[in-house]
DNA sequence: TCGTTATATAATAATATGGTTATGTGAAAA
DNA sequence: TTTTCACATAACCATATTATTATATAACGA
């Protein structure tokens, strides 16, 4: 089936998007709040350039949105994503440890 | 947080495994039930080789388990996996069409 | 206007990923 | 026992990914 197919490469391209350990604390960080490329900066042990690259990756697959204030550019996860859900959960996931059954 | 940061690098490396297209279908197969490397190499445009590399990752990660019945080696997800129910998730939103709202 | 700050882009390099062909191995079949 | 079938592994190669440094740009402040 050629859909399913379509379906497949979106959704491994999507995940592929998520398989980068700076992305998805990103993702994390923003998931709690709005943040500018300084933020990032400070917080990662990368080069500003290497920051810059994954918020371009993020931006361009319209996965977080952007906002001009003064001289600085703040992000923010684009709530409207096709996979803003799915996003979702993997983030939460991160956060809930996995405590096998509490169901007593 | 370092017990965070385990977390995040756990979970970037769990995508990284299913943001390959190859393997996302060999799951979605694996999904319906158990296939033979046989069934993949048919399946796939690759090399019998690259499908027993790809399987040999996903083995390795224990997010799929094997048995051997004659001179096929029958593979299948492994349902304990600690991340078994985000696997599912990713699998079956997969397979929903993203219908943007029916509710009325 | 000029310097500074915040961010982006370009060029480049190291490493990771995923493919190929050639070959090894273990079980079944002749 | 020899051959064949199903699969794994090794060696190698092309491309993708992610980092770096150097430089450009846009907005602000003096």
């Amino acid at each position: 089936m050629i859909e399913t197919a379509k379906r497949v490469e979106e959704m491994s391209q999507f995940l592929k998007l998520l398989s980068d350990g700076t992305r998805l604390e990103i993702l994390r960080r923003l998931h709690v709040r709005e943040h500018c490329v300084c933020d990032f900066v400070e917080m990662f042990d990368i080069s500003q350039p290497a920051v810059s690259r994954h918020l371009k990756l993020l931006r361009q697959s319209h996965l977080i949105l952007e906002r001009r204030e003064r001289q600085w550019i703040y992000f923010r996860i684009n709530p409207d994503h096709p996979q803003y859900k799915l996003l979702l959960t993997i983030l939460e996931e991160m956060d809930t440890p996995d405590i096998p059954d509490r169901s007593c």
